[in-house]
RNA sequence: GCGUCGGUGGUAGAGUGGUCAAUUACAACAGACUGUAAAUCUGUCGCCCAUUGGGCUACGCAGGUUCGAAUCCUGCCCGGCGCA
């Protein structure tokens, strides 16, 4: 018996959308689900005690930050991620892939996963650089030289065909990563789920980088694979998900698809790094070519129109990091759309956050009061903020599975939609 | 009363003859954020038009010097400090 194992409950005719539970060594998920992320071991503001009242079935930590500090020797000691942080549900942890980009390739560039907006963009004006909105830079060479932290080998992270050498961003430490040592750090930081180690390539890679990268992430999965498997102990603990990567190119994605597919993983992870038009024709092709009876992840996805494309393709959770990070900059999800809690028509608001919310904020906290503690930076609005946030995201991947499992998942999209982009 | 220093945009506070509608910070008003180097970052921030750009009113008040004044001079008003 594999310690990951995903039991189908329903599947939506004529659709990839299933709803299912997810078997983990520390409980079930339900699926669809929405994972909350917890880069350092903790999900930011907010209690792992909190969690489970805010619908969290499961969490995400980093290998990166947690190698770095507090060193995974710490988090073992500690009993492992899950106990190190008192959550006793289901644990995943990322393999540090997805560093190789934001510290390598977009480090320091307000690069974004997805594509701008072309609707929302302004007129054409000189692009520029420091333009968070403009995407003009040449981010498909693997290695960028930084001038604040450059050290003397002069560059923050370097891909080679064996790992990836990088520094570290809190002392410039040189540091390396193999898919052997990203796993091992995987296992000693003992996750219920770890990840295969990867290259996230930058969106607008070109082709024959994407390619390049995308072989050598099949590698590496078969590396990570078998170093996963050779720990006896470890295998019957853990279970891995390999990667599926290819950037924008639909065939790369499903050719990656296909070989992440033929390796023996417990479960897939399906890589960022395409734009929101692309996500919508793509993952249902990749996710085709993917063993049905298998978990899939979708890696760093989670605007709520998101969520409702990748259950529709087949996606059984869903990590990201936009509820905290919202949450934290003042951005509340509601049902009628997003709102800036911060903004002055909200001073006198007397309402919840969301009417239609069940969140514990919603039902004791006012509008105007949340306004009031962003306004006079108070800790308590983004931790207030988060949860709702939370809540909100955790929330909806339920209802989508109750619609999967009751047959409405459509008709239950088309109205949240409706009334959510107003 | 005499002397002295000072009065700048919502606030604090630069600027001391032209490159000043005026550095900067805060406040204010918005925006962004998708496997978290993010409790972060970006834009706007005198008024009126405008596509670059243009016009108007402004640095306590009133005069003056000058081609040109927030910047120099004179008087007045107001405030701090010192001496009587």
């Amino acid at each position: 018996m594999r310690p990951i194992s995903l039991q189908i409950e329903k599947e939506l005719p004529g659709s990839l959308a299933r709803a299912g539970i997810l078997h983990t060594p520390h409980g079930d998920i339900e699926t669809p689900a929405f994972i909350a992320v917890a880069t350092k071991a903790d999900v930011k503001g907010i209690e792992a005690a909190r969690l489970a009242e805010l619908g969290v079935q499961g969490i995400i930590a980093n290998t990166y930050h947690l190698y770095l500090s507090p060193g995974e020797k710490i988090v073992q000691i500690g009993g492992g991620v899950g106990k190190f942080m008192t959550f006793d549900r289901p644990t995943m942890t990322d393999s540090g892939g997805f560093q190789v980009f934001s510290l390598g390739v977009g480090f320091g560039k307000k690069i974004s996963k997805f594509l701008p907006d072309e609707s929302r963009k302004a007129p054409a004006k000189g692009r520029d650089e420091h333009d968070p909105n403009s995407l003009l830079q040449d981010f498909s060479a693997p290695a960028v030289w930084d001038e604040d932290l450059a050290t003397s080998h002069g560059k923050l992270a370097i891909v080679d065909d064996e790992g990836v050498s990088f520094t570290s961003h809190l002392d410039g430490s040189l540091h390396r990563f193999t898919p052997e040592r990203s796993i091992e750090i995987q296992h000693a930081l003992g996750a219920d789920i770890i990840f295969a180690f990867d290259e996230c390539t930058a969106p607008n890679a070109e082709y024959e980088y994407q390619k390049e990268a995308m072989d050598r992430t099949h590698r590496w999965a078969e590396r990570s694979l078998r170093a996963h498997r050779q720990n006896v102990e470890k295998n019957a603990k853990q279970g891995i998900y390999g990667i599926v990567q290819g950037g924008r190119y639909a065939d790369l994605r499903i050719e990656s698809a296909r070989e992440i597919a033929s390796m023996d993983f417990d479960g897939f992870g399906i890589g960022g790094s395409f734009s929101k038009h692309d996500l919508l024709g793509i993952l249902d092709k990749v996710n085709m070519e993917l063993p049905k009876e298998k978990p899939r992840h979708l890696l760093g996805i989670g605007e709520p129109e998101d969520l409702f494309i990748g259950a529709a393709a087949g996606c059984d959770t869903f990590d990201c990091v936009l509820p905290t990070r919202n949450g934290r900059t003042g951005g509340l999800y509601t049902h009628h759309g997003k709102i800036q809690i911060p903004n002055a028509e909200y001073k006198e608001d007397q309402n919840p956050i969301d009417s239609e919310c069940t969140c514990p904020v919603c039902a004791r906290y006012t509008k105007s009061y949340i306004h009031h503690l962003f306004r006079t930076g108070e800790m308590l609005g983004p931790i207030l903020a988060s949860q709702h946030n939370l809540y909100f995201l955790a929330n909806l991947a339920r209802r989508i599975r109750e619609s999967i499992i009751d047959g409405s998942f459509e008709k239950f999209r088309d109205a949240f939609l409706a009334g959510y982009n107003h």
